[in-house]
DNA sequence: CTGCTTGCAAATAGTTTGCACGTTC
DNA sequence: GAACGTGCAAACTATTTGCAAGCAG
């Protein structure tokens, strides 16, 4: 169950990298919160349980396990990200509307990436960004 | 040569929009500075030859003629946006390196809008959003 | 014990808002 | 002259940083 949780410490470790209560409880809080936590949704959350933990803290942590593989983060709409453990594969679609987020597999974006690669010269990555739009249950149906 | 901006000027006349000093000067330097301006650079470029007209302002008005339809703004990289005339008919690719905007034509996308469309039901708004990565220059050749 | 980490407070960047005055139609 | 628009100053949001104290290894 949280064999997860444990494995991503023991990344930390690998590395040298201090595993500290704030570490260990922003983790636990990203496996716990799902995939698409902002980085105050997941202050508040280990704040509620270790008080004295810092928000400048989450953030540098993030920044942190970024850096080191284990976190990662995607841009939806203006410029507010939202973190989740490092899993790629997938891209993500940001309604603008309600704000859902829904994973689209990567290989849908394979033609797209060699067109531009072949006509541009241009490397795309999604990685960093969502793409915007509307869902199923948002677009007006006029 | 500035028929562009007479053309906008009236486009705010038929609206009942009025046309002030800062507007007029604010859709002149859009003109002159070209499509990737942020809003900082027009409010120093307007300031240059009205220097009352207030950053304040500029936002202000930026908003009001992107509602009008005649403005409109993309965002590159972390929710800095650069704006231009409406011009619709290409998207922007930004290179996360050097910051160059390269465009692209929507026909290249419409493939994947149909895509995400069928499979997801997901209405894809490219518009606002550039897509990252590397330019020709900046990727990094090994 | 050594230096990586953290808490705190203050700074920052970019944008937005309230309000009284000025301007356009 | 009525309504809309503007200048200014202050508020705001999200994030970053400097520094001294704290804790992991």
């Amino acid at each position: 169950m949280n064999g997860r949780l444990t494995g991503l410490l023991d990344v930390l470790r690998e590395n040298q990298v201090r595993v500290t209560v704030p570490r260990r409880a922003i983790l636990e809080s990203l496996v716990e919160l799902g995939p698409h936590v902002t980085a105050e949704e997941l202050a508040g959350h280990v704040q509620a349980r270790y008080p004295e933990v810092h928000e400048s803290t989450v953030y540098r942590t993030l920044d942190r396990l970024t850096s080191l593989g284990v976190v990662d983060h995607v841009h939806l709409g203006h410029g507010r990200a939202v973190f989740h453990v490092a899993d790629p594969g997938h891209q993500h679609l940001h309604c603008d509307a309600c704000g859902v987020v829904v994973e689209v597999p990567d290989e849908l974006f394979s033609d797209l990436v060699r067109t531009m690669e072949n006509r541009y010269g241009f490397a795309l990555d999604l990685d960093h960004f969502a793409l915007g739009g509307r869902c199923r249950d948002c677009r007006t149906p006029g």
